[in-house]
DNA sequence: CTACCTTACGAAGGACGTAATTATT
DNA sequence: AATAATTACGTCCTTCGTAAGGTAG
């Protein structure tokens, strides 16, 4: 025996939607092929992996779940992958890019026209993981994400094998309202203000739950919730004393620089071409970040 | 259609073997199974996979390769992990270690036995990916791999989901023969000695491809290669001045500091049991690492 | 009783082996 | 000519849907 994707599949919309009859619907079978396709999962794996009444993983079916999510999205990127390979050079070039990178994306679309002025060019504005995945699946020709993250190290992102370039590392600062107790301090220490009143906003700066894990502390509870891609109404809320939001210098003027842990805003370029052409990434950079200091070489992930 | 993984087993064959009638050979089909294998995944795909006579992979084959190893990998791990999670906790403890680890490993077998006096434990050496492989596959309960890194980095290791935590970084010396003309020195940048007599020892220390990736530097031409795990014959090696070779300080006294690019040795534990419990990592580390700092969290990758 | 999951069974499609065919060196 | 991959075809196995059977709330 061996795990069909396509069974895996059929387990994670059941995980999903915590229903057999619902993931039936969704995928197209009826009930009684859902049905088969998880009893034959839990025999050929020899481990029961959801409870019924109501539907819900097991031990065993949460640690499949969680790999089977990364299967599938390796299956389609693959797919993708060869179809690149095979299709000439497309005409048009779409780009993905997450909120804060969105002007970044703008200035690789112009160096691209530098090159090839006809080039029928446009920017999608999404969260960092929809952009991986877009570009790993095809949906993007490259991408542009960004986030906190410690010096050096890459942003953490779905495991697809589509090829990583850093574009910049820049100071990453706390957000502040003009005249708050903070404002015009030399620098902040994340540990010393874990309890402030902190806006979450997870698609567009980095979710409070995975800045503790940066910042290595508890705390950071959302005093406001902001959901959405537009970057001026979070520059907003924090102009406005709303609450506190980590951002990268260029965006927030006047912000107080994190001197602690040490955490910079990282902007990353993915794209099949950088396999390629990993030459061209500090031409790259130098145009579209002039005052950043040429940055290591691509490595895939 | 799908990508059927047995197909992409049969591909990753043909394309290692460079023959389809030796895959069929080692997967236990006839020819003819391999080809209409291939025959369907290039339909499917819809691209040429394989150039034949002589076998090898095209363009887009290259890229479907890249993918399936990294897919096949992570079903097996799926596999082994639903397996640990309905097996009860064994009575013994298989760890895997790099070599320049083995004593790391060791370690860490006393202090688990400091608390369960009675564990049947045992340390296997083996390369790198495969210790990563062997976790992330069930052979293996744990293991200790390590390697030159950028400080706060992590080690490439295959994807394979198993939880990785850090347990030290070390500095990383030069190791040099007594009396050699760098012996003593204070430091040494790795751009200064690209051109000198290496020691390419892949299976112990960074292979000189991968470090020529470290250092951002081209060169690094092996004068001599050594294939094995044993440590100390790479020492006599070195002190016998037949080349130089990049060790944690711990292991080459007498070392030269590398100051130039900011490289550590750095020790990371993979274990499945990390994921549970990352709160003991530090009294982990405190226990095999008494003179290095506590480390971070525990990160799955 | 009813909503929902499981089991039984038959039809359609897919995978594999044998054997004949084609192509390359 | 010999080696190696492809194609043709028959058999068996797998998968899916229909429909009947359980089972928990």
């Amino acid at each position: 025996m061996f795990v069909d994707p396509r069974f895996l599949r059929t387990f994670t919309a059941v995980v999903r939607l915590g229903s057999f009859s619902a993931a039936a619907r969704e995928l197209g079978y009826t009930q009684s092929a859902v049905s088969q396709h998880v009893a034959v999962l839990e025999a050929d794996l020899g481990a029961a992996l959801l409870h019924r009444r109501p539907v819900a993983p097991t031990e065993a079916g949460t640690r499949l779940f969680e790999h089977a999510g990364a299967i599938l999205l390796r299956l389609d990127a693959a797919r993708a992958d060869v179809a690149r390979a095979v299709a000439e050079a497309p005409g048009t070039l779409v780009l993905g890019a997450t909120p804060l990178s969105a002007g970044t994306a703008a200035r690789v679309v112009a160096a691209a026209r530098a090159t090839r002025p006809a080039l029928a060019a446009s920017v999608r504005v999404a969260t960092r993981d929809d952009v991986a995945v877009a570009v790993a699946t095809g949906a993007l020709d490259g991408g542009i994400v960004d986030g906190a993250a410690a010096p050096g190290d890459p942003l953490p992102l779905p495991e697809t094998g589509v090829p990583v370039a850093e574009l910049a590392e820049e100071p990453l600062v706390l957000a502040v309202a003009p005249g708050h107790a903070l404002a015009g301090r030399g620098g902040v220490r994340l540990e010393d203000v874990v309890d402030a009143r902190w806006i979450d906003a997870p698609d567009i700066t980095t979710p409070l739950a995975d800045l503790a894990m940066l910042a290595r502390a508890d705390g950071f509870r959302p005093a406001l919730r902001y959901d959405g891609l537009d970057v001026s109404g979070l520059l907003a809320l924090v102009a406005h004393a709303q609450g506190l939001a980590l951002l990268p210098a260029r965006v927030a003027a006047g912000g107080v620089p994190v001197v602690s842990p040490p955490l910079v805003h990282r902007t990353e370029l993915l794209a099949v071409d950088v396999r390629e052409r990993p030459d061209q990434i500090p031409a790259l950079v130098a145009s579209v970040f002039p005052a950043v200091a040429a940055p290591p070489a691509a490595a895939a992930r």
